[in-house]
DNA sequence: GCGAACGTTCAGAAATTTCTGAAGGCTGGG
DNA sequence: CCCAGCCTTCAGAAATTTCTGAACGTTCGC
């Protein structure tokens, strides 16, 4: 509720958060921008020029920030500049594709059960397996879940 | 089901799906290691020597793994050196920590609620405190669900 | 206590990731 | 058709991460 410097301020300490939750740096950056505007949507320059970066680095950035589905083209005609604003649903959206890495990780534990005999080391990777696929299976409903109680509390 | 050659190949794969999925090099070739012995536990060395790998970076990986929670050391009498082996329940508890990011993170945009005026943003940043604070209190009863299937599945 | 075997720490080297700046490609107006 | 504005791509520079190897503690057997 304070001044525009602030804003700036308070945005760069949740990219920096998400940095340390494993993101990329300038998609971090990005993403904090588009939080925070009051825009309807903002340019490729718009960030350069917010985040005092340059053109190719946001060009870049901006690229895998819609590739995770937190943000999307928006048509704006009379406008030579591509327009881009955050996604309705970006969050969950993010957290189930968060878990796309599980399915790789599924497929690498399922061909190490297939290449150990009968032991320890087997049960320990069926263990690990079994948890992969349960989380993959319940991740979408508690997803939805969210979604569902969201929409109730305001009709 | 086939040569040791094999199972070190399928491990080094399982280690470099990890790493895609944001977990430290080292750290993972370490974890594979324990996930794919047969043996009761493992040291240092046995590790430094199985992985090609100095001394010092198997200790910082070692470390590194004991943090997330995925190995304990395990007291063996009548030997100078450091045992380790997997924790029973690696992966839930490691599933459970990845969420604590998700503190540092609520916290970055609870702040951000409070920095900015009413309006398309504030909505915005609503929205994701919402949605991290239902997964915060929701993670834990998905893995205990999953824990309790799994004694029931095996009494 | 002394010596040997292990493990840890840390400075520097190597590898990887990330950013920049310049060159080039589209697109729409004139 | 040409020009101007905007975006993307890419090679190289900068910064960061990761590994190694040597020096230093620790612990146990003797």
């Amino acid at each position: 509720m304070t001044g525009e410097t602030d804003r700036r301020q308070v945005a760069e300490h949740l990219a920096l958060t998400l940095v340390g939750a494993g993101m990329q740096r300038m998609a971090a950056r990005v993403l904090a921008a588009f939080l925070f505007t009051d825009e309807d949507s903002l340019t490729a320059g718009d960030l350069s020029e917010e985040l005092g970066a340059s053109a190719g680095s946001v060009s870049g950035a901006v690229k895998m920030v819609m590739q995770m589905g937190l943000i999307e083209r928006v048509p704006v005609q009379g406008s030579r500049r591509e327009h881009y604003r955050m996604r309705d649903r970006a969050w969950t959206t993010l957290y189930g594709r968060q878990h796309a890495p599980i399915d790789d990780i599924l497929d690498a534990v399922a061909r190490g059960v297939e290449s150990v005999e009968p032991g320890p080391a087997r049960e320990r990777l069926v263990y690990m397996r079994d948890f992969y696929e349960f989380l993959l299976s319940e991740v979408p409903a508690l997803v939805e879940r969210f979604e569902q109680r969201r929409s109730e509390s305001r009709p």
